[in-house]
DNA sequence: CTCCCTGCAAACTATTTGCACCGTC
DNA sequence: GACGGTGCAAATAGTTTGCAGGGAG
């Protein structure tokens, strides 16, 4: 089974135990999140159930990707200069990095956040609960066409 | 010589260096982000500035911190679901800890991310200039009055 | 005396909300 | 059939902008 049809069922799942109703809207909207290899904008996942279901509206989209981010099933990425990127298919907190010039965001391997964040409770007595670890920079594609 | 004032002169000389005018709204401003131990909103630097000069207005806060952050004066911390916060007192990216209940932010000692940068640029190509760090969760004080 | 800066109000933009109708369960 | 979801339009909130008058250099 490809990992695309592993994450529709996964958040249909989701939204049916927590008594959510399958829309035709819905589904469009998950499968455009699990289709997604990059970090789609609310507008970008607009265009794209637009194309399905023509009628759709913005306000449905935000209704959707805000109920899909409280079930957890949603990684919101909000940038407070440039609008929210969603990650559909790493729900979880994980560093990012972002290209400045043309927004594209990549998902770099790191693992020692773990060990940071233990020695952080230690040191401040927070109760850590989520993390945002973000790089900028400008992509090499981007550093090509200067 | 205190800090504040070392952080004021650093200032007002890096906008005199570029030809920016020293008004006493400017002056004022200043001193609140020199003085401020937090990480001051701009609604916060407007109470505190209108204590001295009632008439100054937002647009005018807004203005000049734009202008501090463009000199590399201010660090600017965007929060998408809340408004952004500044420090004037260390300029340059590092990481802090966010208090989810009272909205206090701390900078906490963490050495290991020059590393982590130096390997990602090995790793996806890409130049890295700014990152952004912050961990979330509870603080002491909002734990103990739970 | 020249412009930059300020203060006011209006504009902007991403997001949220209210509400009548529609469709899932 | 009940009631949660949708689509539309209007509201919201932080921030930005346009412009006329004022003050720094």
């Amino acid at each position: 089974m490809p990992d695309t049809e592993i994450r529709m069922r996964k958040m249909v799942q989701a939204l049916r135990e927590n008594r959510y109703r399958i829309t035709p809207q819905r589904l469009a909207i998950l499968k455009v999140l699990a289709e997604s290899k990059g970090h789609p904008s609310v507008d970008s996942i607009y265009d794209q159930v637009r194309s399905r279901f023509p009628t759709t509206s913005l306000a449905t989209i935000y209704k959707n990707v805000a109920v899909l981010r409280d079930l957890g099933q949603l990684l919101e990425l909000g940038f407070s200069d440039d609008c929210n990127r969603y990650d559909g298919n790493k729900p979880y907190d994980h560093p990012h990095v972002v290209c400045t010039v043309c927004r594209k965001i990549l998902d770099p391997d790191m693992s020692s956040l773990a060990d940071m964040t233990q020695a952080l409770t230690r040191e401040t007595g927070f109760t850590i609960t989520r993390h945002r670890l973000d790089f900028f920079g400008i992509c090499p594609d981007c550093q090509a066409s200067r």
